[in-house]
DNA sequence: CACGCTTGTATAAGTCGGTGATATAAGTTC
DNA sequence: GAACTTATATCACCGACTTATACAAGCGTG
């Protein structure tokens, strides 16, 4: 070990480790018919609750006439329902439906399932090397959410 | 630790992660005018060097005309080249102009700087248990792109 | 060597998911 | 209550895919 750890290179490593992995992560889940979007404004909703369409464009990184249409499609499809606010009547409040939750949940399995099969043919200590890596990147991901 | 390893419970929470990391990792880089079709088949052809076209679609995961239409614009933008095969008349070799080059390093360098600032804010033992991981994280990654 | 089959690209038409500009309606402020 | 702000919707457009199909070059076989 080096007596102070050389941030800019480390920092180099990983994002071109990272780059790998989500080239990898990217083919590995099925479309099924859901956009990047509006799988994860899905789980947005499935996870933080009820949510103003106002509230959702911006962390989703979208604008806001296409969360409209984003929130049109998954209504029309039965997996979000539009609800209005007694107390605003501008705002349109976002639900999830229990199809949507139920879509989130198969996609999830889905995918875990893809992953699994490769991760069984990882060596033991490269699962291992994730397995203790993980709550690190589960921190860095909520941090990169928190100051996108 | 267990006598045997619970690997579906290992792999559930890989899984769980790796979406967390997912999310944040898509919002944190800017388009840039490019698709993320596009800055893979770049980052392809930086890589592996010229490829047939027909050669090129599958591992993007996108049909063949898709692949053919990708190229007219990374042509028309001045990131890649068409080529022939003087040994067979119908197919077409993709290259990588300079441009395209420079386009993939300041894309590349741009995550870098981003995710860099994140990890910054990461305890040293978090950044420590990533870059541990990575070797993994980039065997996973490639195994998945072969088994796409 | 001519015929049909296969392979590699391209074109056409349609769809989906996004954009900026703008409209509309409800709330807020003074 | 007039002007400003905020929340959503609509419009026209574009980019990036899809399937179906065309076309041209190579290949195999009688």
């Amino acid at each position: 070990m080096h007596p102070t750890t050389d941030l800019r290179t480390d920092d180099a490593l990983i994002a071109s480790g990272f780059e790998r992995l989500y080239e990898g992560l990217r083919r590995l889940t099925p479309r099924e018919g859901l956009s990047l979007t509006a799988a994860s404004t899905l789980r947005r909703l499935a996870r933080s609750g009820p949510q103003r369409l106002c509230d959702l464009y911006a962390p989703e990184g979208i604008t806001q006439p296409a969360m409209t249409q984003l929130v049109t499609r998954l209504e029309r499809e039965g997996l979000a329902q539009r609800g209005s606010d007694p107390a605003d009547g501008r705002v349109v409040t976002v639900t999830i439906t229990e199809a949507g939750r139920a879509v989130v949940e198969r996609r999830r399995r889905g995918n875990a399932d893809a992953l699994a099969e490769r991760l069984d043919r990882l060596p033991a200590e490269d699962r291992a090397a994730i397995l203790a890596a993980l709550p690190a990147m589960e921190r860095l991901g909520d941090l990169i959410a928190e100051t996108s």
